[in-house]
DNA sequence: TGTTGACTTAAACCATGGTTTAAGTCGTAT
DNA sequence: ATACGACTTAAACCATGGTTTAAGTCAACA
């Protein structure tokens, strides 16, 4: 396996490496290794398992559900059926928030259709 | 013209009172009027611009840009340049944001079909 | 050997977006 | 008259999601 550093993984994900010591704290990295010297080693699992954080992250869900995503994770193949449904019930939310947006971006595409279509002294 | 209170107004858009005070003390609702008792009076016109600032918060411009907008309606229509200009960059944002939610929900796509299809003892 | 750069920690700090509280003023129904 | 509900204010409070600071350790290079 391939370790990389903090440096690194904030490198890779375009990410402050404060924000992933905050991340780690909070219990959405855990088992990180540490080196002799005490430094953080991100194995490919942890790597991926940051991907996915930061796909959560994306999609809004807050620190506290990526943290009991992750803890499901870490307690092993026995909690397969409530990860999937905490999956199931995100990407509902998900949906939601994007056609939320969605609908309120017609209102945007109204204003910029009036504003560009005003043509001289008129309301 | 047809005046409506806080409450009626807070009820129309399932806002809280407090939040509709905190906006018109931010300065996203201003030039409201008051009755002789010293209550709000949402006027139809400030109606349409609360309509305008739920918009722009349903898609995540923060209350500073929201104000910045709504300082250059009030300015009238002088602004109208600036204000689509805002509104052509805003919904950049909006398309961009929209784009990584979607592209993020795949992740959490990918993650459902495997958790659904966990056919016994198989990682 | 010493100084530089990358890392560590805990704790303090910050911005954002509200919500809650306390104290008070009205208008109206009893 | 009074008591109730709807409203007002300023100020305090809160959660969320980080960021910054201060002080220290370590490895490697000059």
């Amino acid at each position: 396996m391939k370790y990389c550093s903090i440096s690194e993984a904030s490198a890779k994900f375009n990410i402050p490496e404060s924000t992933l010591r905050y991340y780690e704290k909070k219990g959405l990295l855990p088992l990180i290794e540490r080196d002799e010297a005490g430094r953080r080693l991100f194995s490919e699992d942890q790597i991926a398992l940051l991907e996915t954080v930061i796909c959560l992250k994306n999609t809004h869900m807050p620190i506290s559900g990526i943290k009991q995503y992750i803890d499901l994770v870490v307690e092993g193949d026995n909690t397969i059926e409530l990860r999937l449904e905490m999956m199931k019930n995100h990407r509902q939310a998900v949906l939601a928030e994007i056609s939320l947006m969605t609908e309120s971006l017609k209102g945007i595409d109204v204003k910029i259709t009036r504003y560009t279509n005003v043509p001289r002294k008129e309301k």
